[in-house]
DNA sequence: TATTGTTATACTCTATAACTATA
DNA sequence: TATAGTTATAGAGTATAACAATA
């Protein structure tokens, strides 16, 4: 479709990497249970160790609400458990279980296998490039936003 | 944290890109009173031109049920219409309006303007080993879906 | 008989507001 | 009075199944 800006190239091969990404990512946690939202719950708990809800609610940018339905649900399949905080008898310590921590662990041998498959046959020259390119997006954009309200994209 | 394997640097600011990326996104679409589904229909109207639900379902890769929701919100947005198809009586022709076409006018400004934000003082060879590396993971990862059922990620 | 789109039903994610129990 | 987490309520996205109209 005529060589357009090298930029909105790049920016349309992430957007396309989003969007299979995505679908991918989320087929792979359907067959173990899970949902994107849930999964987040679980790598900020492994992150982190063990986490009040509303630390919860901070790190995943969502409502104090929305951390009671997760942690639910993820109580539920037996992932994460509900404690009782030593000195305040308001907060809820959540937990990953072993049979969470064993479910991160798989997830994330997935990651590395897919980072393999992505980036099979390329020199590890321009995966650095990439690596570096990217990141320091993610710097702008998190300045960007920052700054104005809204940067805004599509998809 | 320990120079880690490039591959997997590299997908890490993939995965975070596309964190602030969807987060970004959402909060643009909301304000334009769209949801990232909904502006997914548009996207693909204005690619392919008026369509049938029916096509629409497979385009989007949903349930001609959910066609159906997404259409009732974008109609009575005033952003879509729903006309009869001149041979199938049972069949609906969405096409974009005059209002809808230039909501995805303004999305796809928004979207260079995006790229360039987020690819300022880089140089072009660089950007271009992105786009490139990116487009060949996006091929990868279709034939990877297509082979086996999930390679599995995570978020 | 097959297809198009709908209604019916259900579950998840998300958000705001009101409420309870602590602090 | 303020905070932690819950219940109450509501809207959006998604999925399956049953159904009507049409092919």
């Amino acid at each position: 479709m005529s060589a357009p800006d090298p930029r909105q190239a790049a920016l349309d091969a992430v957007l396309a990497l989003v969007v299979e990404l995505g679908e991918d990512m989320q087929h792979g946690l359907a067959a173990l249970g899970l949902t994107p939202a849930r999964s987040h719950v679980l790598w900020q708990l492994r992150a982190t160790g063990p986490a009040h809800q509303r630390v919860l609610a901070e790190a995943l940018r969502t409502s104090p609400r929305n951390v009671t339905g997760l942690v639910d649900g993820l109580q539920q399949a037996g992932l994460v458990s509900r404690n009782a905080h030593p000195t305040d008898r308001r907060a809820v310590v959540v937990a990953l279980t072993d049979a969470g921590e064993q479910l991160v662990d798989g997830l994330e041998a997935g990651q590395q296998e897919l980072a393999g498959v992505l980036f099979a046959d390329r020199p590890d020259s321009e995966i650095a490039v990439v690596a570096d390119v990217l990141a320091a997006a993610v710097d702008r954009l998190r300045v960007a936003v920052a700054t104005a309200p809204t940067v805004r994209g599509s998809a």
